[in-house]
DNA sequence: GTGAAAGCGCTAACAT
DNA sequence: ATGTTAGCGCTTTCAC
């Protein structure tokens, strides 16, 4: 057994409210006992109990992570880097990040992940979109909550998001740049706020450009931003409009299924067409041409929602319905060229 | 605050303890009281405080699952992947797992991570290689303790391994059958047992094919396997020995690098050489040609070392001295030929 | 400035 | 078969 407060105050030569007060850096304890107290500790090796530490002072130490499971096992790394975000400030802040999963199809029977309902978790940070009933369920805890990568319907709680509109006016203007006029898009999901942000940018730049907007060139009717989903779209695209001569991807996974299509068929890649996607992803740089591509901080992601969760758990401030908006990054590499 | 035992006895009419037991099943309680129970815990929605159950069993239901932190952050998702995979199989056992890093050149005054000292988690998976130092201070904890991918010195732990000797031997013996007779090893940090067994399959089977092992086609001092260094071997190799018509990379991070300098250097693959890696990582798809591997069942290795602390945990069986061997698998692609 | 004691929410002897 | 009670290791009033 570890020793206890108890061999620490015998040791001591102290009672254990000494002790505990001395751990706390308590002003009423004199430098003298203090020192006494800290050399027990340490001769002791004595570390507080997180569980008996937790049961009076009603917290873990512990911030849940929570995504859905179909962006869990998602092949691109997007998620897991915004949960070594969240790793890299815990480490810092003594609190430590537990995971867990939930269906996508959550609903309002199913059950929470069982360390908020067991209370191992001081606060929750949601990853990516979750069902509704979800959000609700989880919003009748009084628990602190951030988001990160997706705009909640009910808008009343932290948020950490990319600043997607943005990333999508950069992505098109950069084709428009460079003298595109049959300019596309091709996505997926679009009640996903993220992705129909990335579409509204698109359809600024254009404007603001003064090209027309066709509906023709738009092409969002697949389900799921992936590889696969990509090459379809891209299949679609091409067999409607041969006039194409660049192709904004909702994400670098469809976009590097549109390549993927695009090679298959014989369209050169930015001799024929030229290609952006979205995110910056690993694989970016080893697809032939490297992807151009807005970047997404996705760490930083993860390092700002474990701030915001750090300040919501130190500062007790009730709500604060802070929104944090981070700056994407024109990222242009071999995939796009002038006409 | 959310309700306790004292709650859910008041409201059934039955006394803590005898709540305590319904919960747990005790066979003592009737069917009736323990459905009177059942009922109050559901209309108050009621769930155990983890905090207050660990304080008197002594448990948390946590694990950790410490790596080093170069490990962590490394570009190839290859722990994340392990990690993924002990995730896996907690969701359906009751436990979560905690992450933590340390540093790669852990000394012996070094404090481990908190939650093994505030007891935080009932015991602990240890991924890749660590410092000696690290496993012994750790060893001191009587905590259960498993590795995976990585063989520590001291051997009577858990240990979740990959077949290293027989994949390295797979790889050698494919480029073997393949005609090859002047078959390079590149690798890095051969202190590493992984590494280092690879290097043992390789010797294997270019012995029992009847091929002369080659000091000068054993590059091997670079000190850590990424892709940078996987560039530098091949450099150093192809200036020194031109003959060489095919690589065996110890992983696919280098395999990567010296795919890269074949590229900057007009050595065509697998036209002139043929190259083959190790560890099959989502990179490999992506190239050109994709790489020939052998492939690490990653999720796998995350899998079975946390099924071996389940059943640890939940056997008390004092010391298990278990190994488990995962055996690998040729995944021929694009990156190797007949000669 | 320090100690005694109550109590956090549970489990597990021990009584009944 | 169920209830009473004593802790588990800490924090935190409240006395002294």
């Amino acid at each position: 057994m570890s020793p206890t407060i108890k061999d620490v105050a015998k040791k001591a030569g102290v009672s254990i409210a000494t002790v505990s007060l001395a751990i706390h850096n308590n002003q009423r304890i004199t430098t003298i006992t203090r020192n006494k107290v800290l050399r027990a500790i340490k001769e002791l090796n004595y570390h507080p109990s997180r569980s008996a530490k937790g049961l009076v002072t009603k917290t873990t130490g512990n911030i849940g992570f929570v995504l859905t499971d179909d962006h869990f096992l998602k092949t691109e790394p997007f998620y897991t880097m915004i949960f070594l975000g969240t790793e890299f400030v815990t480490r810092g802040n003594d609190y430590y990040v537990l995971l867990a999963t939930i269906n996508k199809d959550f609903k309002e029977g199913d059950e929470l992940p069982r360390f908020i309902l067991e209370r191992s978790v001081d606060g929750v940070i949601v990853a990516g979109k979750v069902p509704d009933a979800f959000i609700q369920k989880l919003s009748k805890f009084d628990m602190p909550l951030v988001f990160v990568d997706y705009f909640p319907p009910v808008d009343d709680h932290c948020v950490v998001m990319v600043d997607n509109t943005r990333g999508g006016y950069q992505a098109a203007k950069h084709l428009v740049d460079l003298g595109h006029k049959e300019i596309a898009f091709i996505g997926a999901d679009i009640t996903h706020p993220s992705i129909s942000d990335r579409l509204t940018g698109y359809k600024q730049a254009l404007e603001t450009s003064g090209i027309e907007i066709k509906q023709s060139n738009i092409i969002i009717d697949e389900d799921y931003p992936a590889r696969q989903n990509g090459y379809n779209a891209a299949k679609r695209l091409f067999e409607k409009n041969k006039n194409v001569t660049a192709v904004f991807a909702c994400n670098d996974a469809m976009a590097i299924g549109a390549m993927q299509y695009c090679a298959d068929n014989g369209i050169k890649i930015p001799g024929d067409v030229s290609l952006i996607g979205f995110d910056d992803v690993e694989a970016d740089l080893l697809l032939n041409p490297p992807l151009t591509t807005v970047r997404v901080p996705k760490v930083e992601l993860g390092t700002e929602a474990m701030n915001v969760m750090v300040n919501l758990l130190s500062s007790k401030s009730a709500n604060c319905a802070k929104k944090i908006v981070v700056p994407v990054e024109l990222i242009v590499r071999g995939s796009t060229r002038k006409i």
